[in-house]
DNA sequence: GAATTACGCTACCTTCAGTATCGATACTAA
DNA sequence: TTAGTATCGATACTGAAGGTAGCGTAATTC
């Protein structure tokens, strides 16, 4: 059953266009990353691109969302899952082309509420939801929680241009609201 | 001494311009409220405002300096003044026109290191630098303050669209961190 | 009146997101 | 083997937007 339908198939070529943008984004910021030198980064066309994704913001989204993968929300107690997330994210935004690309498509969502949906859908929400769960809190509180960790996070990247090296006091912190 | 210099003044058309550029942000929001619109809301032609302002990210900070003015870090003890403070800036970010200005210049910075050095001189310092007063902490204690307080608030802004409007659990958090 | 500086206007350059088209390619079904 | 279908690469193009150049004109000082 569901055999594969006709026509062409689609290449596999997703790791290498995810691959590209971060390495392009790393490279040159996200505004002079243009969808021209990322498809040129990957080897394919640009026109590929646009087949897959139907926007610029669209292709980091789910860029970031492979690039990411799921949270490690372990622990022994609410404190050790809260630090453990909170470290995983800010080592995310750390690495080369993530905290970027992540700024990047943050603020370009900010006037674009078609991005905006795909961004909180295919990006915040899984979090989110999978945070509900495992600290048994309400929506609202983890929303605070995310803007205040994540908003954190990249005001220092955007303002400084390198992200935050000394999580500490923002675990901290959080650990003294969320204990 | 230091009379007027020849040749022809300026004209005070930097309110007009300040004014323009908040109402149209506020319209269109920040992508789309071009040099070219903002010059038509206030009468003049867009060659004058780069005259005045090297680029539009330049013109937009010149613009939020103007709006917010200086803060109001008064109060009793230091409580007092860090919630005055949360509350100032919160509800700056709130009026209309303003947070999408900030937020859209801020993200424009993160990819431009020439812009990022105005917004953070013009700006922030600033603040920063009357806060350590007022307090008495270290600069970097401050930065990560002004990184927690507009970061969490940017985040909101951008992620949901509208302004936090409740911002007791953040003034209460950053209480708990910083009293 | 001469020099100087700002303004408005028009035209222009460059970059970039996104679209259209067309021939070639890879696969399914018969 | 052939017809049908869907993808890919390549090229060209559109439209929007930031920013610049040049020119005539207006305002002010000396």
């Amino acid at each position: 059953m569901s055999t594969r339908p006709p026509g062409r198939p689609r290449s596999g070529i997703d790791d290498a266009v995810f691959a590209a943008t971060l390495r392009t984004v790393h490279e040159l910021g996200y505004t002079r990353a243009t969808v021209d030198r990322i498809a040129a980064a990957a080897g394919i066309a640009k026109t590929t691109i646009y087949r897959r994704w139907p926007s610029k913001g669209a292709l980091i989204t789910a860029c970031l969302v492979d690039a990411f993968g799921p949270a490690p929300l372990e622990g022994a107690d609410r404190a050790e899952i809260i630090t453990a997330a909170i470290r995983w994210i800010a080592a995310k935004i750390g690495e080369p082309g993530i905290g970027a690309a992540f700024a990047g498509v943050f603020t370009d969502a900010v006037n674009d509420p078609e991005l905006r949906q795909i961004l909180s859908t295919q990006l915040q929400d899984p979090y989110r939801v999978a945070l509900q769960e495992v600290l048994g809190e309400s929506e609202q509180r983890v929303l605070f929680f995310v803007d205040v960790v994540v908003g954190t996070l990249l005001h220092r990247l955007g303002m400084t241009g390198s992200p935050m090296v000394d999580v500490d006091d923002l675990v901290e912190m959080i650990l003294r609201d969320f204990r």
